[in-house]
RNA sequence: CGGGGCGUCGUAUACCGGUAGUACGCAUGGUUUGGGACCAUGUAGACUGGGUUCAAUUCCCAGCGCCCCGACCA
């Protein structure tokens, strides 16, 4: 990608807010705000985002099929399950035309998860105990009327979400499936190279049949939770469910829930009549898990977490490109045509690249490929005699490669 | 939802009861080109409504919006 043709402009000025995601994606033009809790993602931010979830994708296919459902559900749908009034942060909304007939008007909900949707849709399929087990999910945008947003992608009224849900004959298969989900999980967040600061953590459950669901923790100051960790049972507790005596003993860190999963019994099938006919022939209500991945949060975590005071250093799995190709002296033809020369090599090789081509400054360009955070940056320039110098943005370290040379560095 | 702060060109800001200045950006031309370089010219602004006043961007009230703390957080 070009970046003089590229839909990216980058601003030195801009505001500096309280959290960081906020204001370096913002710096680096990766996302606008459009209100509070709702931002664009611009195109440089929509790479960065479709990284993280292809990941999630990728690990989300091993266990279960994707679909997609609608953003938009009716009210009556949420009156079923009862949680139009224990869900405080729905939107609800109503087209124009009901407005103006308000009478027999219909109202909508704006879905802020979608266990109500899905066990309407899969108990047309699954509907013997040969269906079973079943699992699926879909990465879509949710809404949620939150009190208050903040801290950028951390809490927004809209974000991005996976949610997968599990379907079982049995409390026993929905078990098992529960504890392969933390490792598939565990896996997401190693990829994104968070698996070191990222921890399985006891949560409260709520009105759910279970009494804990489990969440997937990134510690982060910027986190709204806190944790504790339990030396005696060996595993990390959130707030919420650790006991006075853990919270006096324990040391608490800050972390930031960038995933979950919920046993929930027959909770929604019961709602929703999702009955199977089991071997035997009797009839017995659908046991379902929800899990779920915050992508979108999961990009202002990672900002969080991979950052210095030039700007953002996204893990190479999710950077947006992988190299930052600054073509410098762009009033000697050779040079430029060297530098137009390593950029077609690289994009052949298969090297996500974004090249400076444009006729600034040196400063700027470099300003740029550690504000916007690219894990390499290759610079052609008079100095550079054919060869390419290749700048980690990690650890600084600089090197004079062949492009041979370089390519096989980047495992091309 | 309680508390606090703030609303001025696209962005960041300044001043002021007598209609607003700077920097960045953007546009044009020129000089530059290994750390956000420079010169010239141009561009563009007082959140909304009400009140006080001869006069309001400025003071007062309300609304709306944004930020922060807390509460909440399927």
């Amino acid at each position: 990608m070009k970046y003089s043709s590229y839909y990216l402009k980058t601003n030195k000025e801009a505001k500096s807010l309280e959290s960081i995601n906020a204001t370096l994606l913002q710096k680096g033009g990766f996302v606008e705000q459009v209100m509070a809790g709702v931002y664009a993602f611009l195109p440089i931010g929509l790479r960065v985002l479709n990284k993280i979830e292809t990941i999630v994708r990728e690990e989300m296919d091993k266990v279960g099929s994707e679909l997609l459902l609608p953003a938009l559900s009716p009210k009556s749908l949420w009156e079923q399950s009862g949680r139009l009034n224990t869900i405080d942060v729905l939107f609800e909304v109503r087209g124009a035309n009901d407005l103006a007939r308000a009478k027999n008007s219909a109202s909508y909900i704006l879905n802020p998860t979608q266990e109500e949707i899905m066990t309407t849709i899969v108990r047309h399929y699954a509907m013997s105990y040969k269906d079973l087990p079943l699992a699926v999910y879909q990465i879509q945008t949710k809404f949620r009327s939150e009190p208050r947003a903040k801290s950028g992608l951390m809490r927004g009224r809209e974000f991005r979400m996976k949610d997968l849900y599990s379907f079982h004959e049995t409390a026993e298969d929905l078990d098992r499936f529960y504890d392969e989900m933390k490792s598939v999980y565990a896996r997401v967040f190693d990829r994104m190279g968070l698996g070191h600061a990222t921890h399985l953590t006891l949560a409260g459950g709520g009105d759910f049949t279970s009494n804990f669901s489990h969440e997937f923790q990134t510690v982060c100051e910027t986190g709204e939770d806190i944790i504790f960790y339990d030396e005696k049972e060996k595993i990390w507790k959130n707030k919420e469910v650790a006991s006075e005596e853990l919270q006096k003993t324990a040391e608490s860190v800050r972390a930031s829930e960038v995933g979950n999963i919920y046993r929930f019994g027959t909770k929604y099938s019961d709602s929703f009549d999702h009955i199977i006919t089991q071997q035997n022939g009797d009839k017995s209500a659908v046991h379902t898990g929800s899990y779920g991945i915050g992508t979108s949060r999961l990009m202002g975590v990672l900002v969080e977490k991979f950052h210095d005071e030039k700007g953002i250093m996204w893990p190479e799995s999710v950077a947006p490109f992988t190299v930052y190709l600054a073509g410098l002296n762009r009033d000697d033809d050779a040079t430029i045509a060297a530098a137009d020369a390593a950029y077609t090599a690289l994009e052949e090789a298969g090297v996500e690249t974004l090249y400076d081509d444009r006729d600034t400054g040196t400063g700027a360009k470099f300003a740029d490929a550690e504000l916007l955070g690219i894990p390499w940056r290759v610079v052609v320039s008079k100095k550079t005699a054919g060869k390419l110098e290749v700048t980690s943005r990690a650890t600084n370290e600089t090197h004079l490669l062949e492009i041979s040379e370089f390519l096989k560095k980047a495992g091309k």
